[in-house]
RNA sequence: GUGCUUGUAGCUCAGCUGGAUAGAGCGUCUGGCUACGGACCAGAAGGCCGCGUGUUCGAAUCAUGUCAGGCACGCCA
């Protein structure tokens, strides 16, 4: 299906080429003075220099091409050359016929689907997630979405740090703590215990530790370089251990990203594309695209047009050692590979922006992508406190991503036994469902690339922009359709008409407007259109609401009307949160 | 120093890619409750869109200069 502004362009282009003007000026866009008219086209203004006539003039002349039209109620040419445009409430309601009987409401089906992947999360193994790991999370989560709902098939990686020192520190501390452990026997050949000896608690534990211990000690921090220098040499306990190590690592991630209603498609880390370095880097040898650069093995990545400088991006240190380029690098190649991507998109702090202009140059200039691969970065601001710095706890630490989820739904909790009688676990269950679209909303509805304020207050607050009040209104429309179905009504048999009140009129309106949102959020990976578009759509149905007295109306074909109308509105709200991903409850 | 980025109402943010009178929410003030769910709705006050110059019939939007904040600039990730 077409979105309705392209099909009122085709109607406005016709009309201006009927009489006797370029096609092109007959752009329609929504109108920004909704008193005044629903659509507006201000094509006459930009043609008016070339044809030499007054824009007034013209747009008097393609408003005389469309007083019959069909699709136009009203068609009015005005100072001081716009055309406004009302549209007909039979066109309306038709449109909206169609969207109701299309599977996704007026979006395309995609003749040829891309393969997106979506790189987000990064977590590291054995550490807690923490408030960073939010934003990455939520806004990947979305991206992955919308491009699915879209129709494309996208794969979500979380891209695990799960190698490296910090494997080694670990080992290490462990060590100290427990000699006697087989992992440490070298002389050991029988087979290592399958289960884990520690507990993810413990293990967040042990990494501070070590990792203290080894800023203080540097016989300490030699032991560690040793230990992940046996890791990556595949020694068998040291790889045993590892094994545990992500193991635990990752049930808790899973249950972690699940609370916030994130899954991924691959759980793939930086350990995973180890093997593939050395030949990368024989390639970039051989084929002269790396030398080396105070001892380092860099690649170059300045180009003429640069207006800055741009380091080379390193891709073995001088001590012969990756890094963190090299192990991106060696990923895309993996990706190549396997999935053999259009498109990767990478969900990342955005402060990051240079390291991946680095990384993104390099691999196209090494040909280890396609050149028509596309690589996009996707950095996003920093969560604040409400003070506008970095997010932080009381005592000034790191917050841990729990303790935020918790006190959040503790928050909505409250709010909610306040409001209403039920029980204790449905009461839970309802405020997690809440707070999570609390903290959802409140961090897409901004733009991911500005730095935002997380302020609880506001975020779990039921009135204005937010994500309860959206639930809300999901969950009011329920109550209705619920009400009248227990009334004996039938909701398949219900049928859209025509308008009949101004309210009614303009939360059809924005029902059309549905699919060209949900276009211009995937072409321009903005979940925050979204946002926006579903806070207007609430609001215009609540308009109408108030105003309307459904379920008592006597005329049953004007019932029938706003019933069904209902039940698109909840569709496509409801479609909304869903790749903004979170959902309603049934009551709240 | 170089580069990137942000600056819009008291606060938090939009602004559909150059259009008419710059919009929301919170907060403040006024009005509407035996409720198809009032966790709502209606209304008011509140803005040299950081500042200057330029392009244009027309600028919050484009260009340029400037001020202020944030961030990044080879062996961390």
């Amino acid at each position: 299906m077409k979105t309705m502004i392209e099909l009122l362009t085709i109607q406005m282009q016709d009309a201006f080429e009927r009489a006797g003007y370029e096609r092109q000026l007959g752009k329609i866009a929504l109108s920004n003075r909704p008193d005044l008219c629903e659509f507006q086209c201000n094509g006459a203004m930009a043609g008016a220099k070339q044809y030499k006539k007054s824009p007034l003039f013209i747009a008097q002349e393609v408003a005389a091409q469309l007083q019959d039209s069909q699709v136009f109620a009203k068609v009015e040419a005005v100072a001081p050359g716009f055309l406004n445009l009302t549209l007909g409430n039979h066109y309306l309601t038709d449109y909206l016929c169609s969207m109701r009987q299309d599977a996704k409401f007026g979006i395309e089906p995609i003749d040829n689907p891309l393969t997106i992947v979506v790189d987000y999360g990064g977590p590291n193994v054995a550490k807690p997630l923490h408030v960073g790991h939010l934003r990455s999370a939520i806004i990947g989560e979305s991206v992955k979405r919308i491009a699915r709902f879209m129709g494309h098939h996208v794969i979500g990686d979380i891209h695990l740090g799960d190698w490296g020192l910090q494997m080694g520190l670990i080992m290490t501390e462990l060590k100290e703590r427990h000699p006697d452990f087989v992992y440490f026997d070298d002389s050991y050949e029988g087979e290592y215990p399958t289960e884990p000896p520690f507990t993810i608690t413990q293990l967040e534990e042990i990494y501070p530790t070590a990792s203290r211990r080894s800023k203080e000690d540097a016989a300490y921090k030699e032991c560690a370089m040793e230990a992940t220098y046996r890791l990556q040499n595949g020694v068998r306990g040291y790889r045993a251990l590892w094994a545990h190590i992500i193991k635990v690592s990752v049930t808790d991630l899973k249950k972690n990203y699940a609370n916030l209603n994130v899954t991924f498609d691959l759980w793939k880390g930086e350990s995973d594309v180890q093997s593939m370095i050395p030949g990368m880097v024989t390639y970039l040898k051989e084929n002269g695209y790396a030398h080396e650069s105070d001892g380092a093995l860099v690649v170059d990545v300045i180009e003429d047009t640069d207006t800055k400088e741009i380091p080379p991006c390193m891709i073995l240190k001088s001590d012969g050692a990756s890094l963190y380029n090299t192990t991106d690098l060696a990923t895309i190649l993996d990706r190549m590979n396997q999935i053999h991507p259009d498109h990767i998109i990478y969900v990342v702090d955005k402060r990051q922006d240079l390291y991946f202009e680095q990384v993104f140059r390099c691999a196209r200039k090494t040909k280890l992508i396609k050149p028509e691969t596309k690589l996009t970065f996707l950095g996003f601001g920093t969560m604040n406190g409400a003070d506008g710095k970095p997010f932080k706890t009381r005592d000034g630490g790191v917050m841990r991503l729990e303790n935020l989820i918790r006190d959040i739904q503790e928050e909505m909790y409250s709010k909610i036994v306040s409001n209403r009688e039920m029980p204790e676990e449905e009461a839970r269950e309802i405020a997690n469902t809440v707070a999570l679209s609390a903290m959802k909303y409140g961090d897409l509805s901004n733009q991911a690339s500005k730095n935002y304020i997380f302020d609880i207050d506001r975020f779990t607050s039921f009135e204005g922009d937010t994500g309860p009040y959206i639930l809300y209104t999901i969950v009011r429309i329920k109550s209705i359709l619920q009400k009248y179905t227990e009334q004996g009504g039938f909701l398949s048999e219900v049928t859209l008409r025509e308008p009949t009140g101004e309210s009614e009129k303009s939360l059809m309106l924005s029902l059309t407007q549905f699919n060209a949102m949900m276009n211009s959020a995937y072409e321009e990976i903005a979940p925050h259109r979204v946002c926006a578009y579903i806070y207007e759509l609430a609001n215009a149905f609540n308009h109408f609401y108030h105003e309307t007295k459904i379920l008592t109306e006597e005329d049953k074909q004007k019932r029938s009307g706003w019933l069904a109308l209902l039940l698109l509105t909840k569709d496509i709200l409801e479609t909304c949160i869903d790749v903004l991903g979170f959902e309603a409850p049934e009551k709240m």
